[in-house]
DNA sequence: GCTTAATATACCTTGACACGTATATGCTCT
DNA sequence: AGAGCATATACGTGTCAAGGTATATTAAGC
């Protein structure tokens, strides 16, 4: 289990992190909102903790989960030069459909991104 | 093999993928810059062409793959909510920084992000 | 101090997948 | 048509990680 990718690889792993999107939450949260066995996600939150992805801190019998930043950082860095990629291609996309027909135009600029 | 995630886990199917982002490549030119045998190649880009990362033409013999962006979109759009999240804390931790030490600010201002 | 709650760990089993080696398919050129 | 190159597939094997069940740890409250 060397890289972040083979971490967030696993879906109950991406639905802990998302779910630590809105705040930190104790594991028996977790639990619950998840529907999935403790020790699954005891099992988990220690993969996540070990990479990084958590931070955890002690609340009486409790344990509260984090999000940390870097690992999932590391993935926008490799998703990085993609990025320009396929924006490109969507412009491309766009100034060839821009050709072809003209009566569309209004309507796909106003949905239009970047 | 269902999701994106378990697609780019791989360590080889993610060098091919960026090695894709310059240009289209055949296999055999795959196979020598990665310096991975063929077999191993054409494996990995049938799973990468099933998931929908890449697509091939004919050219004679060889075959030339381009990557397709809708599979790392999608990657992209699941990292959303965590950019939020972490650009916050960046900021807290410069506004931390900021009010410690007043000697650094300039050099820090240059370096910014976002 | 004992019971209960919250969380972590141990052990076992199973399945998936990456690799290597060998072989098949397909195209080109003479 | 046959030889040679480029790519794909088949098959056997080993590894590793996820899940389930059981049990250990630690803290709280009476």
């Amino acid at each position: 289990m060397e890289s972040v990718f083979e971490i967030i690889a696993e879906p109950n792993r991406r639905a802990i992190l998302s779910l630590l999107v809105s705040s930190q939450q104790s594991v028996g949260e977790i639990e619950r909102q998840l529907r999935m066995p403790q020790p699954t996600v005891s099992k988990h939150l220690r993969v996540l903790r070990e990479a990084g992805f958590v931070e955890s801190t002690v609340d009486a019998q409790r344990r509260l989960y984090r999000l940390k930043p870097e690992p999932l950082q590391e993935v926008e860095a490799w998703l990085a030069p993609f990025r320009r990629f396929w924006s490109a291609r969507v412009d491309a996309l766009e100034r060839h459909l821009d050709r072809m027909d003209q009566s569309t135009l209004t309507k796909r600029k106003t949905t239009r991104r970047r």
